[in-house]
RNA sequence: GCCGAUGUGGCGGAAUGGCAGACGCACGGGACUUAAAAUCCCGAGGAUGAAAGUCCGUGUGGGUUCGACUCCCACCAUCGGCACCA
């Protein structure tokens, strides 16, 4: 069989027929499966594609196979900073190069044979999808989610723009490495806070893998603890965020950040210049050197003091940069004794630390102690554990009005404006008498004009194109200007699974709220973990958000979340050409894509990944070869020869358990165990062959089945085979095999009896049809008597018969 | 420091608490062949033994259990994430 030429041709006619269209009219068995969508980077489909999709639309096929009306949508994340990259690499146009990259990849995903539904293709940089980035962007205005702030910004200087918190890596801009620089700049932000707490609960209740979910819950760093109001001796508040309201006794200093606005207010006259000096210094230190938890403390004194509210006590205020100014209130209150941080400031500026909590024993235990524990010297909460003395506390601290309860979370605001050319366009006018307009929903979209200068200059280059910034402001009809920024394409592809089922067939508003409810949200998936806390974040946010208007009945987009594991160089690190010495397209010249697909299933675990190794991809394509060998071997028998013994027996044992573990690895993307079983039921079949007489009608159906359930991994060749043993097209229409459990029930099983440790009886037990696994009703009581013979039961274990004679002997 | 994951032959990797190492690669042997390739069949964790067999084996040390790669506790190693978040 030519591989290579069978898939051209069955590409060709599974495209014509339109075989894998999504029926939108039968969403009872709807299956909604989705894979990241990638940027049109303009380089050809290497092995991670074909990882990341291939072995995904093997998924999907077969779910197909097991009669799921398959969703499975493709598009372009087209706008952002790699495509603009690109284009100022080249000196091409982002439009036109952005353009053209789809066009080459396009064409190369069709190549893949994958099953997508291309009549629903999205490209965000279109202005036909984008618009609904902006309804977007206003309909969170009005609801007062969207705000702007003078606020202290993570600036790539390479890249020329802001960038947020998620796109920093230690300190460096995850695109480009350059150092990230702190600046302050008016800008435009989500509230994403304010549903910190339902992104929190909301993952309690998806399939996720439990470490992205926990990277999500780090990320939004739930703190509950209180606050508690310090007050200077001319009235000045400072509110502290503490955790530990139950080492409030232990206070002896307060700390403030450098930044924080009070800081200035603060400062005693004589200190000033002290102060103002640290200020300076702290805000230059970059942030590696500022929140390594090795360098060590540093601060001044304000020459302020503040009240402790529960004991009367005056202590001094520090600044120090180890507090940050953007979580909780900016002020924090000095425990030495039971705060590390606190206990080296403390040392290093001789201040006072002072014990009150000892351990659960009441033992005083050497500092810093920072467990929980019984509390002393801390007059009438004096013996309450740490648990109970938070509440009263916190309790006596609201009675007085100088406390509350208060939880902290350390997920910041999204910032959503980027100082770039090629993004969405945010959809606000600035006009002299209404002030900030957001453009009204029936004059989106606000259209990307085509400008020929979009170089980064620490502004949005929008800003240089005076069609495009001078406008109307749409209330009072006056001379206003647009916003010349743009958005983050985080937003851009926070809602594209939303949009997907109606990409093109929904003019009108973002999506039909029915229609979308049916096909939404996508049942499974598949993308990399990088995406964690960002794209996955942000994705849940603003779905919850379109739930809160009343455009959708679910709050959560991904039912079932699958991260592929990274396939690597044979260096150990990230493909990429140096490390990769042979294309995707060599492969799939020399053997065919569905050899390639078959050996990156089997090779490797799909969900771990690994080091790309491509010996065995030849075996891969002689095991296809072994398989055509004796189907067509198979196909030819003739006859009515019925034998029915042993053999027979274990042939259909294997068929059936490969059936039965086929699809339960194929549903936790246990790829290689499938395909394992796969080569288990040929090697069946072998063996089986050398039988002189054969039951004819057996070998016809596993062959059959055995075709069937290679549609998935090796959809062309399978197609081919199927039409070779003269069966009608298309094997892709066909069911997955019916599984009989009779088949694989070769164990019935014994329940062994045990007294005094001794295994004294065993009983063989009836096998219960209906439950495939093992435990069953013992079919006779008077045998159990009977082998007993008087002895006392102590115990009985449930054990496989093919083991009884093992443990007994 | 905190959180999470992982640890099984030369390699990729299997095992609802039940014969550890399925399946495959690499390796060895046989059949076919003048020969090679291809194909088909067989072998293979380690130690010991002529062999049947016996002993030891899933990072380390304990525990639960008739029985532990699997469950519990402690530790070691590797990888990933967060990190002065009060």
């Amino acid at each position: 069989m030519d591989f290579v030429e069978i898939e051209k041709k069955w590409n060709k006619k599974w495209e014509e027929d339109n075989l894998y269209r999504f029926d939108d009219k039968n969403l009872k068995d709807k299956f909604y499966l989705l894979e990241m969508f990638s940027y049109p980077s303009g380089a050809n489909l290497h092995l991670g594609h074909w990882w990341n999709f291939g072995l995904s639309d093997s998924f999907g096929r077969f779910k197909r196979l097991q009669g799921f009306n398959v969703f499975q949508p493709m598009g372009f994340d087209a706008f952002g900073l790699p495509a603009e990259n690109y284009a100022l690499k080249t000196g091409i146009h982002p439009e036109d190069s952005t353009k053209h990259n789809i066009a080459v990849m396009e064409k190369q995903l069709r190549e893949l044979g994958a099953t997508f539904n291309w009549e629903n293709e999205l490209v965000t940089c279109e202005s036909e999808y984008y618009k609904w980035t902006q309804w977007l962007f206003v309909q969170l205005y009005k609801h007062g989610l969207v705000y702007q702030k003078e606020a202290p910004v993570n600036f790539c200087p390479h890249c020329n723009t802001i960038i947020a918190n998620e796109q920093v890596v230690n300190g460096h801009c995850e695109r480009c490495e350059s150092e990230v620089l702190h600046k302050n700049m008016k800008q435009w932000f989500f509230k994403i806070t304010d549903y910190a707490e339902r992104l929190l609960e909301g993952l309690d209740n998806i399939d996720w893998p439990e470490k992205t979910k926990s990277l999500q819950r780090n990320w939004i760093g739930k703190s509950v603890g209180a606050e508690v109001d310090f007050y200077t001796e001319d009235g000045t508040k400072l509110t502290v965020f503490t955790s530990r309201a139950d080492t409030l006794f232990g206070v002896t200093f307060l700390v403030i950040a450098p930044e924080n606005p009070l800081t200035e207010k603060l400062v005693k006259e004589e200190f000033k210049k002290a102060v103002d000096e640290y200020v300076l210094q702290a805000t230059k230190k970059d942030e590696i050197e500022r929140t390594s938890t090795t360098t060590p403390k540093t601060g001044v004194f304000t020459g302020t003091y503040v009240i402790n509210p529960i004991t009367g006590e005056k202590v001094p205020v520090f600044v120090a940069d180890y507090v940050i100014a953007t979580y909780a209130t900016g002020v924090v209150m000095g425990v030495g004794a039971h705060d590390a941080r606190d206990f080296d400031f403390a040392k290093k500026y001789g201040l006072e630390i002072k014990r009150v909590i000892c351990d659960k024993n009441g033992k005083e235990q050497e500092l810093p102690y920072t467990e929980y524990g019984k509390l002393v010297n801390s007059e009438e909460f004096d013996g309450l554990s740490s648990e109970e003395a938070k509440v009263k506390i916190v309790e006596k601290l609201e009675k007085i009005g100088k406390g509350r309860y208060k939880t902290n979370y350390r997920l910041r605001d999204w910032s959503v404006a980027r100082q770039r050319y090629w993004g969405c366009p945010i959809p606000i006018v600035y006009c002299p008498h209404c002030g900030i307009v957001p453009v009204p929903e029936k004059h989106l979209p606000v259209v990307l004009p085509h400008v020929t200068d979009y170089k980064p200059e620490g502004e949005g280059p929008l800003g240089k194109c005076e069609e495009f910034i001078n406008t109307t402001c749409p209330v009072c009809g006056a001379k206003a200007r647009r916003e010349a920024d743009t958005m983050d394409t985080f937003v851009d592809s926070s809602y594209y699974m939303l949009r997907y089922p109606q990409s093109h067939y929904c003019d009108d508003e973002i999506f039909s709220k029915d229609y979308v409810n049916q096909i939404c949200p996508v049942d499974c998936y598949v993308g990399g973990i990088e995406h964690a806390t960002g794209h996955l974040l942000y994705s849940r946010f603003i779905t919850k958000f379109l739930k809160d208007i009343g455009k959708l009945d679910f709050e959560e987009p991904f039912k079932r979340l699958v991260h592929q594991g990274m396939i690597l160089g044979s260096d150990g690190k990230k493909m990429s050409k140096r490390n990769s010495s042979k294309t995707a397209d060599d492969y799939v010249y020399t053997f065919g894509s569905d050899a390639l697909r078959l050996h990156m299933m089997f090779s490797l675990k799909y969900l771990d990944g690994g080091i790309w190794a491509d010996d065995g991809i030849k075996h891969m394509k002689a095991f296809m070869e072994r398989i055509e060998r004796i189907c067509v071997k198979w196909a030819k028998l003739e006859g009515d020869c019925d034998v029915y013994g042993d053999s027979e027996k274990a042939l259909e044992f294997a068929l059936n358990r490969t059936i039965k573990d086929y699809a339960e690895n194929f549903e936790t993307f246990s790829f290689n165990v499938a395909v394992a079983r796969l080569m288990e039921l040929v090697n069946a079949m072998y063996k089986y062959d050398a039988e002189e007489k054969k039951n004819v009608a057996l070998c016809k159906k596993v062959m059959k089945d055995l075709i069937v359930l290679l549609a998935p991994p090796a959809p062309h060749f399978a197609e081919e085979l199927w039409e070779e043993i003269g069966e009608k097209y298309s094997v892709h229409n066909q069911k997955y095999p019916q599984f009989d459990a009779s088949k694989v029930m070769l164990d019935t099983v014994e329940i062994a009896v045990q007294v005094n440790s001794k295994i004294v009886a065993r009983i063989e037990v009836g096998a219960d049809d209906s439950n495939d696994q093992v435990l069953q009703t013992v079919k006779s009581d008077e045998k159990v008597s009977e082998l007993l013979n008087g002895k006392t039961i102590v115990k009985e274990i449930v054990v496989p018969k093919r083991l009884v004679n093992l443990i007994v002997k």
